[in-house]
DNA sequence: TTGTAAGCGTTATCAT
DNA sequence: ATGATAACGCTTACAA
């Protein structure tokens, strides 16, 4: 209540309630060697003094922070934040806690070095593994390079990138450009392998990826390319949906159709994707489930219930819309 | 590396570098009272032990976490995202971790406790003072009801639901419906109150709100009573985009033209606002902004740094597209 | 400039 | 069934 009141500790309470700091700390454990009518006692002058354990003392004793790390590289779009949600909720029914940070911010290296300090274990999204792996805490890679010493929770890039650019080429498409940076992340690295594959299963050559970031605005500078005549290209599969829907939305300004002029696929199935005219063709990823896996084999990482690292590589799904050619079926949103 | 080498402590840093723990702990607060040629041992002791201060015995003996807590109420559609986007961003700066729950999962009450153990003070969106105020921590409010002891962050939700309806109005359009439950949440609430009141301002009196919750789903329901003439109305003035953006949808392809035959706004400005044709005229609020004021006042609050309790109400703005009815600007995406 | 030692608020091991 | 008391790994006076 008051600005500087003392912190009412495990001791008040036990004064209170007329025991020790020990039955005090059975009945907060639940411990049933308690008898009924101390614990009573014990939980009235908890409630009567409002006390609040200190997370701090507990684990410094329990050497257990009963926490879980996240490190993301930013939380723009669905994506991120479908992972999170994921990941909280199973860490919420685990009884751990949740310390995010957000990688892209300046101090970031800071930033995680701290977060170890006060978490169990860590996932890692998009970061590279060295600079990980010797923190000496528990760690989980998401949509990683697989190791096999690290555990490693990711989804299909590379079957989907496959069966999308196929798909493609059955319109009778033939000229595919890739946009999006290989180099960027490795799950985008194993889209563009699957687009490659697809080609070499025909006996074609796929073309050099245009590099691009994934931003609205690398997009319409794509786009504009397009229009100028300086790339040319009958489909293109883009390296996910905020891409596509920049690029698409900028072509049809300037009056090329999609499909017809050109197609357009992406990945991610964002929520727009379901939204615009043409719907987009792209590709779902079960993102909630990764998040969730990532907390799971966390928690038995730190649990020591794990016995070795483990790599998980969850399906996608090809979601066909307008975009690739295919007719519009009206049920979606 | 191990899996049960036990933990490096501060112990083992002062017994390498031939110091007291003191020492250390003095050159890793970065206290100039140390002799360079020591300071640097102790460094090299740190590096070469891969040493990890414990984050739980700092806090305690600290008497401080070092870390803010947010409480969302689920982190569905991108408000919640950049929210917490902009919460982060900002502890980072000040140097405090980041504690999340989400309170929709089932337990959320044992949640809170046990993150109110762990943290100097907590964030609130969308719960109850009552509960939250008793909790003996620092608590500031995000987008819930002016209250004059505690503090409140919060976007001008009133006056920016008026300038739409009114703007509704200067369209010619008369039976316009308010569609979202005012009850739900403080803010929906408020947007109602500026529905009704720029109705009053024309001496008109606003039509009972057609409640429905915020998914997609709902929405369709709200579309299929207009189809099927249940619900009578040339304009619509929903809580947010998903419900305005579903029934969009659902309208158009029962053959009904937004805005021709009705008019639909929003309130948020998602990304497939301005995606869609016609584009959604809704109400941008500065949701990054909020969160990282929370975050600031929040560490001003548990730093002793704050005078009284404050309320904030960053300004909101009306995005004009196409389904008010105004012709359609070609430069959005 | 450095070391000694007293907390910080719990948990858990002994006794009783 | 309960109470002392020793950890847990730091920070921070206070001494030297």
């Amino acid at each position: 209540m008051s600005p500087e009141s003392p912190a009412v500790t495990i001791y008040a309470v036990a004064d209170h309630a007329r025991v020790s700091i020990a039955t005090v700390s059975r009945v907060l454990q639940g411990s049933t060697l308690v008898a009924e009518s101390t614990r009573q006692r014990v939980l009235d002058a908890v409630r009567e003094l409002d006390y609040l354990p200190s997370g701090a003392a507990r684990s410094l004793a329990e050497r257990r922070h009963h926490t879980l790390g996240l490190v993301l590289p930013e939380l723009g779009g669905p994506y991120y934040a479908e992972l999170l949600a994921g990941f909280e909720t199973r860490a919420a029914e685990l009884r751990q806690g949740v310390m995010l940070v957000i990688a892209g911010n300046e101090d970031h290296g800071d930033a995680v070095h701290s977060l170890a300090t006060r978490v169990d274990g860590i996932a890692f999204l998009g970061t590279d593994v060295e600079r990980v792996t010797r923190s000496a805490k528990k760690v989980v890679l998401i949509a990683g390079d697989a190791r096999p010493d690290v555990d490693v929770i990711s989804t299909e890039n590379h079957h989907g990138a496959q069966l999308l650019t196929e798909h493609l080429f059955a319109h009778g498409l033939r000229r595919l450009l890739f946009v999006g940076d290989p180099g960027a992340a490795h799950d985008v690295r194993e889209r563009h392998e699957g687009f490659v594959a697809a080609h070499l299963d025909r006996g074609l050559q796929a073309r050099e990826p245009v590099l691009a970031p994934f931003r609205e605005s690398d997009g319409r500078r794509v786009a504009e390319r397009i229009i100028d005549g300086d790339l040319e290209a009958d489909a293109l599969v883009c390296g996910n949906d905020e891409l596509a829907l920049a690029i698409m939305a900028r072509l049809m300004r300037a009056g090329i159709e999609v499909p017809v002029d050109i197609a357009v696929v992406g990945w991610d199935d964002v929520m727009t994707a379901r939204y615009v005219r043409p719907g987009l063709t792209t590709v779902r990823q079960p993102v909630r489930a990764v998040g969730a896996l990532a907390a799971e084999r966390l928690f038995h990482l730190v649990s020591g219930t794990a016995k070795d690292a483990e790599q998980h590589v969850l399906p996608t799904e090809v979601v066909i819309r307008g975009s690739c050619g295919c007719p519009e079926l009206a049920t979606d949103p």
